[in-house]
DNA sequence: GACAAATCTGAATCATAGTTCATTTCCTTT
DNA sequence: AAAGGAAATGAACTATGATTCAGATTTGTC
């Protein structure tokens, strides 16, 4: 009779797909997805090389699904808030905090999702992840602005003007010092909320922020 | 007697030279710096493979070069407009909408500039035109602040949040398509204005868009 | 014009990293 | 335990694109 695969192996085979995927998840987790090697990935989770090719058609594959393991929870986390309850003021600055903290916590994951060079396959991927960023950030906009809780607005130009600015506060060259971050990443996140909070009209930031009261422009100084 | 480098040869160097960086700037602006291939810089310079060797050491210092007199030349244009006269209010705005509308015009160089990913050389050339962005950016955040036209706040996180929402705004996944930028265009630009004056706590934009006079909260509905 | 130095040429070489595949090892069935 | 199919191996292969260098050409002096 022929061979049938029994139980066990299908639990072997599953077990070591898993294997490379979290080596590869590791590998990212560490030094983005350059650092992603198939020798790389086959050495850490312990097969040959060819081997990763009888579970992932190409590496591409393989690092696709990474990225879209890795930046499935993150989306979640942020929909998750976004449909919950409260004002669209609320939610929205619960969503700011709360990808601006986690891009903190985990810099050089979010260094990979969001900034390192990739080759197109995951440029896709990024591109989604990226979209819904923006879906996110949208929907509570438009309801926001139907409550009369922010400014009229083209809410897609300024959900990626926030998915934009958080990001790039946070992470490359315009950032802090990753050991500054460390320290006063709290301070910085604060920063970044007032700036995109103020931006997208919403005049009562409740969170602590000097903002100079509502007024009518003072005669400017000369430069 | 010894050879000698006369005039002329001097001259038809300088000259091959310029033909090299043009022909590798001008690839860059159609394609990107992946179109900057040394066989085709040098098929459309006009010379031999080997010949782009006599003039630079490795592809990354001639596209080094290329990316320095690109960035230069932006860097100076906002330089300029912040130096100049006016209050921080209005040389900020004149910067962001400077900043956005050549990004606008110049979509695939920008690209090349702000966003394509790139190895390690030009990710230092990039980081030090980013950096630019942001000194200029606090400079007049830091004036305005000073003379109180803007919510006092701390500017190098400020001046990277505006950094990161334009081009974020206008390139990538996030923006509209190139086409809906050809005719809206100025509609974009009006509205990451609108968002980055507000979120500097510019209470008082001078650009015409729609935004509700200051006000206590009202009543917020529950979503 | 002759000689030497500089310059240019482009096919060949090198480097890197992903992919293949002939061989070996392991499982399943009889 | 023998046979045959599945899975694993890893050295060899491949593709891409930068770089080199031996020879050809041009330029400068006498």
């Amino acid at each position: 009779m022929a061979y049938r695969r029994t139980d066990s192996v299908s639990a072997r085979l599953a077990d070591t797909r898993r294997h490379i995927l979290n080596a590869a998840r590791e590998l990212v987790a560490e030094g983005g997805f350059a650092a992603a090697q198939m020798t790389e990935v086959a050495r850490k989770a312990g097969v040959a090389t060819g081997t990763l090719y009888r579970y992932f058609p190409s590496k591409e594959e393989l690092c696709r699904q990474v990225f879209r393991e890795v930046s499935a929870r993150e989306m979640n986390v942020l929909a998750g808030i976004a449909q919950g309850p409260g004002t669209a003021a609320k939610r929205l600055e619960s969503v700011l905090r709360t990808f601006a903290t986690r891009a903190v916590r985990g810099r050089r994951l979010a260094y990979a999702l969001l900034a390192e060079p990739v080759d197109v396959g995951l440029a896709e991927e990024r591109a989604r992840f990226r979209r819904t960023h923006g879906e996110i950030f949208a929907g509570i906009l438009e309801e926001g602005i139907a409550a009369g809780e922010f400014a009229p607005r083209d809410v897609k130009v300024t959900a990626a003007c926030i998915a934009g600015a958080i990001p790039t506060a946070l992470i490359g060259p315009l950032a802090p010092e990753s050991h500054e971050l460390e320290e006063k990443g709290d301070k910085v996140v604060d920063e970044i909320m007032a700036f995109c909070l103020a931006g997208v009209g919403l005049l009562q930031p409740r969170i602590k922020v000097k903002t100079p009261e509502p007024r009518i422009a003072e005669p400017r100084i000369r430069a």
